[in-house]
DNA sequence: GCAAGGTC
């Protein structure tokens, strides 16, 4: 038997396809992975998939240290851990007491700087990172006869490769082994791999090994130096790394940018025009005046001015190409543009290869191959999306030229839709995701799209006004893709000469903006561009800066602990907060691969500068680890302390783990507050910063996709204080031969709204209410449940609502909102029963959400 | 509790 080692599962079954020659391979499983059987030559081949990488690098568990401590643990007889350090190097001094310990095996305090040309460098190991698969792999090992290492032709291909050999090693000490090298997952070039095997590159597997160590040591060591400079408890790691800092540093270096920035005054004078009914907006000609005394003259000859006349019309169209086909940045930059981030495209585009809905997620290709039978997918479309249907027809009677991108690879066809299986059952984002790859590919089969501009001179009292708009007269492609679409700019029908009204002409005072944000679109771009990451990696490694906390919000903007690392790293090892790094390691690797230098060599040297920079960074550990914890206590703030004027900060309750806000003048001051549940706090500036009625912080209030408020931060202000209210009778107690009152409070605590009985040491009935907006009872009861209706003041207007949240009626009319329809609870009795009445009703709302949305 | 790179 012969064994294939493929890549990815992708692969394994694609060589099985193109290579059997006995009909068609058969699936087959070993322990619960997929591999495929067929037959060349009358031989019996099997193939299967990897994962990627089955081994990780990391350090030994004995030189790391002992689990109980972490990375704070240098054993108090330091024996294990340095009898293993190799190459009989002197010990670093070190006392009997317990040392932050980096992972190359230093402490950070107790060392002199003399004493870093003796650092000894623990080792690295590669442990199973894939179990299953190496399982696997070993099982089919033992019973091949040969094996043939078909992973993908790169670096990191020849890496996993080399990892995969040395588990068939363990287990078929003398099994021959070969390489395959394939470019593209087709016919000819497969059968031509397999006719002309070759043997394993090592170099260029030790080049790819070369980036794991470098990127493990500078990981770890920054990492653990950072955490432990000021230790924030645990799940406060600060990060570093190759390419996250430098890419943090893109997003900060943009935000001084922004602060550096000095704002130029300009001025506009703009207003209104109309014919026949139809408004549209004028511009003076001179769309800035940087002068203001010239803005103020222009504007006196035309302010108050009522009447102009078109003085030309001018008529120009234009054509706008169709895109070029998705690869994975531009899948990226296109769905960050429809508000889903990088990361989530990547986690949904492979839910959709996985069920067979669109292609291989992760290419740089942008044109599609030859082989690609687009009209079979157009039709495919056309068939599983009924929405898309009347474009595809339209499709496949035009002439069908594809656009092509400037990136041409062989590997993986560009992301498009397969045409197959059923999009029809997808949920909210599966759908968002796959109507923008259906479109797109739609797209780049179709004409361009023709935009016909009108631009009017009007002359308004001598001086020169200008009116434009757009209207889309061909839509070509856009009637696929209307992402990205300006909506129409109709201007009536004018010629030379003809007379308009103009009303509302006004001198703007405006101001230049700075550069704008990093969306994350545009970020994962800049990363591509400046050769930082990989498509596969830099969506995570964006979502991993916002984890830890150094970015925050959509557009990006990095906090003061972002901030800090940068300017820290980059006093004290600049190195790894440029771009330059990884452009380094890719001339190094590229030595490595020619055989020019040796992993070991690349490694040692990468290691000498970094201990170079430790140096620095121990010697100013403090200065680094207060920085640190400033910055941290910045981000946290939510204002001044209306008693002695110190910074308001959210806290974790040490017993209770939960949030508060408290003061930093703890324990001379102790003013606390509790955080609003639900919604992300921050801070506002200036005058509405202080509320005027109690002095405390005033804060906005973001809730998960919904519009955000502000409000004063203290709910025993008067600005958050609601009386209780009587909405009705209690329909159990009246049941019961009580009288019962239900009363509506807002808890203090809190801040949540709800209704209960007047007896609820007695009577269990209480209900939720909506978290904002003026209440009213109505002294009506509900038809259905014999409950209070309520009004609810909200944003679009007044809402009556029957307060009992599993009342029968809720089944029949569909409430207001996005939720749709809520599903009732069971609601035998009238007026509800227990107080898990209110919290099943919170539940059922939930799920019925999701299968309405 | 560390990175970045594969892929599930």
């Amino acid at each position: 038997m012969k064994l294939v080692i493929a890549e990815k599962n992708i692969a394994a079954q694609k060589i099985a396809q193109l290579l059997s020659q006995v009909g068609a391979p058969k699936t087959d499983k070993v322990y619960n992975t997929q591999v495929y059987r067929f037959t060349v030559d009358g031989e019996e081949w099997v193939s299967m998939g990897l994962a990627g990488h089955i081994l990780a690098p990391d350090f030994p568990d004995e030189i790391l240290f002992d689990q109980k401590a972490g990375w704070h643990s240098v054993d108090a007889e330091g024996e294990v851990l340095l009898a293993d350090v190799p190459d009989g190097l002197p010990r670093p001094p070190y006392d009997t007491k317990r040392r932050p310990f980096l992972a190359n095996g230093i402490n950070i305090k107790g060392w002199k700087v003399e004493s870093l040309p003796y650092l000894t460098w623990a080792p690295i190991v590669k442990n199973p990172a894939e179990k299953e698969i190496i399982r696997v792999l070993k099982n089919l090992a033992k019973k091949a006869d040969s094996v043939v290492i078909a992973t993908d032709f790169d670096r990191e291909g020849e890496l996993i490769g080399s990892d995969a050999l040395s588990q068939v090693r363990q287990v078929a000490p003398e099994v021959p082994v070969a390489r395959a090298r394939y470019s593209a997952l087709i016919k000819g070039e497969v059968t031509e791999a397999f006719a002309h095997l070759v043997e394993l590159d090592q170099d260029l597997a030790d080049a790819g090994e070369s980036r794991q160590y470098i990127d493990l040591i500078w990981g770890a060591v920054l990492t653990r130096y950072l955490t432990l400079a000021k230790f924030g408890g645990f799940g406060n790691v600060r990060s570093a790394g190759r390419v996250q800092t430098p890419t943090l540093a893109l997003v900060v270096e943009r935000e001084r940018e922004r602060m550096a920035f000095v704002p130029e005054d300009y001025w506009q004078i703009r207003g209104k025009a109309e014919k026949d009914g139809q408004e549209f907006k004028i511009a003076h000609a001179t769309t800035r005046f940087t002068d203001k005394a010239t803005a103020e003259l222009v504007f006196s000859h035309v302010d108050g001015s009522n009447r102009g006349w078109v003085s030309a019309v001018a008529k120009r169209s234009r054509k706008q190409a169709p895109p070029v086909p998705f690869n994975t940045t531009s899948l990226q930059a296109a769905a960050a543009a429809e508000g889903i981030a990088p990361a989530r495209t990547m986690r949904i585009a492979e839910s959709l290869y996985m069920s067979g809905l669109i292609s291989y997620p992760r290419v740089d290709n942008t044109v599609y191959p030859r082989s690609l039978d687009l009209a079979g997918i157009v039709s495919g479309l056309a068939k599983n999306s009924p929405a898309l249907a009347p474009v595809c027809k339209k499709v496949l009677a035009g002439p069908m030229k594809p656009t092509r991108g400037k990136t041409e690879t062989t590997d993986h066809p560009p992301i498009h839709p397969t045409g197959q299986g059923n999009p029809e059952s997808l949920d909210g984002g599966q759908k968002k995701l796959y109507n923008l790859i259906a479109r797109r590919f739609l797209a780049t089969l179709m004409g361009p799209a023709t935009i016909e501009n009108t631009k009017l001179s009007i002359d308004v009292e001598g001086e020169p006004f200008v009116a434009s708009g757009d209207v889309l007269v061909q839509p070509g492609f856009r009637e696929a893709y209307p992402y990205g679409l300006k909506r129409d700019e109709q201007l009536p029908a004018l010629a030379e000469g003809d007379e308009v009204a103009v009303s509302d002409i006004a001198l703007e005072a405006k101001q230049t903006e700075p550069p704008a944000r990093y969306s994350q679109g545009r970020l994962v771009q800049e990363m591509e561009k400046r050769g930082l990451g990989t498509k596969s990696t830099r969506a995570s490694i964006i979502e991993r800066l916002y984890q830890v906390r150094y970015l925050k919000n959509d557009p990006i903007e990095p906090s003061q602990l972002g901030m800090a690392i940068v300017d820290a790293l980059s006093q004290y090892a600049p190195r790894v907060t440029t771009p330059e790094m990884t452009a380094e390691l890719d001339r190094d690797m590229t030595s490595v691969a020619e055989g020019k230098e040796s992993r070991d060599h690349v490694v040692d040297h990468s290691r000498a500068l970094l201990a170079g920079m430790l140096d620095e960074l121990i010697e100013h550990k403090d200065d680094l680890g207060e920085a640190i914890s400033d910055a941290v206590t910045a981000d946290a703030r939510v204002g001044a302390c209306p008693k002695c004027g110190k910074d308001l900060v959210m806290k974790t309750s040490a017993k209770t783990r939960g949030s508060f806000i408290g003061c930093m003048g703890w324990p001379d001051c102790d003013v606390t507050y509790p955080v609003p549940s639900g919604v992300k706090v921050s801070p506002l500036e200036g005058e509405a910063a202080v509320c005027p009625e109690c002095g405390a912080p005033r804060i906005k209030c973001q809730p998960f996709r919904n519009r955000a408020w502000e409000q004063c931060v203290n709910p025993r202000c008067p600005t958050n204080f609601e009386p209780d209210i009587k909405v009705g009778e209690c329909p159990v107690c009246a049941e019961a031969g009580r009288t019962g009152e239900l009363i509506a409070h807002k808890s203090e605590r809190s801040g949540k709204r709800f209704i209960r009985c007047t007896n609820y040491e007695l009577c269990e009935v209480s209900y939720p209410l909506p978290a904002r907006g003026k209440l009213e009872a109505t002294g009506e009861v509900c038809q259905d449940c014999g409950a209070p209706i309520v009004v609810v003041e909200t944003a679009r207007g007044p809402w009556r609502i029957c307060v009992n949240m599993d009342c029968p009626g809720k089944e029949k009319k569909p409430a207001r909102g996005r939720g749709g329809a809520r599903k009732a609870g069971t609601g035998k009795k009238a007026g509800a029963k227990k107080t898990s009445a209110a919290k099943k009703a919170g539940s059922t709302k939930k799920a019925s959400t999701k299968k309405t949305s």
